[in-house]
DNA sequence: CGAATATAGAACTGATTAGTCCTTAAAGCA
DNA sequence: TGCTTTAAGGACTAATCAGTTCTATATTCG
């Protein structure tokens, strides 16, 4: 039946090419590019991912689930729901000080590239960001129960501005904005819905 | 001395291509199409522009300045600062409504679209963050002595935070959030730095 | 008139782009 | 041994890109 196995990690394939594409957009990273970091030769490359396009969008997706299964494990592991909030916002302050982590959000900079141009793009988004809000407004609930949050508040609105303060945070970031004025805005965004600081 | 005047309006070609860039990004934009909304010839253009890099900068800066001037007038024009920063998020929601709001900020989208590549980019993005966080920390320091804004809170660490919200909202809009959503999010925002709600 | 500048348009360059095709060799299984 | 698949590499296409050069015409001021 089956002829030769692939020589080459798909794994390893995948994640130098959603690094490039995380750096530096779709657009600006070219094929040669991605053959180089990926380690394959032109014909292996089509062969497994038909085009730079397809490559992009399921580097995409997989990215997408990737986020979303740290996210729930990061709550799920968290000693609680609010402590799970603040990691999330200190995480932010510590990655804007290396250069990777200034790369912003993979989703969100597509977002921003392709615009209104590319509906499929959109969906990934829309897809991404209701899952993000979504595991946000289970964290906010509990928070709630636990008396860190107050009982009056909405949780999925909270979730919304909690997931809009991030995107905001992770786009100054990209600029080069400090990880100590990220702490300081992040510590005034959640105290500013925390009962008693 | 001087020979045949300028036939088109330089003002009126500026505004094509800002829009365009606004509209596409820089990439995206091609010579052609530049040309044909600027309604150009290449002569013209290259005698007019020098490159498309170097119009696309003086855009930027167009931009930028004209940004800088309409949230001061703004302000200047408002009934009270808070007033000022309430506008400020509901055209924000209202611009989420129709497709040409929702192309995000031309310096935001264009920092995403260059990250750490662009020096002089980031350098423009950064002048622009700090002329707005110092108009609202102004608008935030009147809203103090109007006892709209708490005395304890730091105006400059209140302002960062309101323009994090903007960023993060208007790159939400961008993936076609409602409107009506961008509307709560920015109302928990406003109201959490609010007194007596 | 003449210098200076602007316009339009066509032809062209050189580089880069994504993607195809083909040949030769290697490695698995039946 | 055959069949199948992968791999590497080179040659090639067709399109697009920004930018240059040239000619011819138009318009202003001195």
């Amino acid at each position: 039946m089956a002829g030769r196995p692939r020589k080459f990690d798909l794994e390893a394939a995948y994640n130098a090419a959603t690094d490039l594409f995380w750096a530096q957009g779709y657009e600006a990273t070219s094929l040669d590019q991605l053959l180089i970091t990926m380690q394959l030769s032109k014909s292996s490359f089509y062969q497994t991912f038909t085009s730079k396009k397809n490559l992009f969008e399921q580097c995409l997706s997989r990215y997408d689930e990737q986020s979303v299964t740290d996210m729930k494990n990061g709550l799920a592991g968290a000693p609680s729901a609010i402590d799970f909030i603040r990691t999330a916002f200190s995480q932010l302050s510590a990655d804007a000080q290396n250069p990777s982590g200034r790369r912003g959000c993979l989703i969100m900079n597509t977002v921003v590239e392709f615009a209104q141009s590319d509906i499929e793009v959109a969906r990934i988004f829309q897809r991404n960001l209701k899952a993000t809000k979504k595991i946000f407004t289970g964290a906010v609930s509990l928070a709630q129960s636990s008396g860190d949050i107050s009982e009056t508040l909405d949780p999925p609105i909270v979730a919304d501005f909690l997931v809009t303060t991030i995107i905001g945070l992770k786009t100054q970031a990209k600029a080069g904005i400090s990880g100590k004025t990220i702490a300081s805005i992040a510590d005034l965004a959640v105290s500013s819905l925390i009962k008693s600081a």
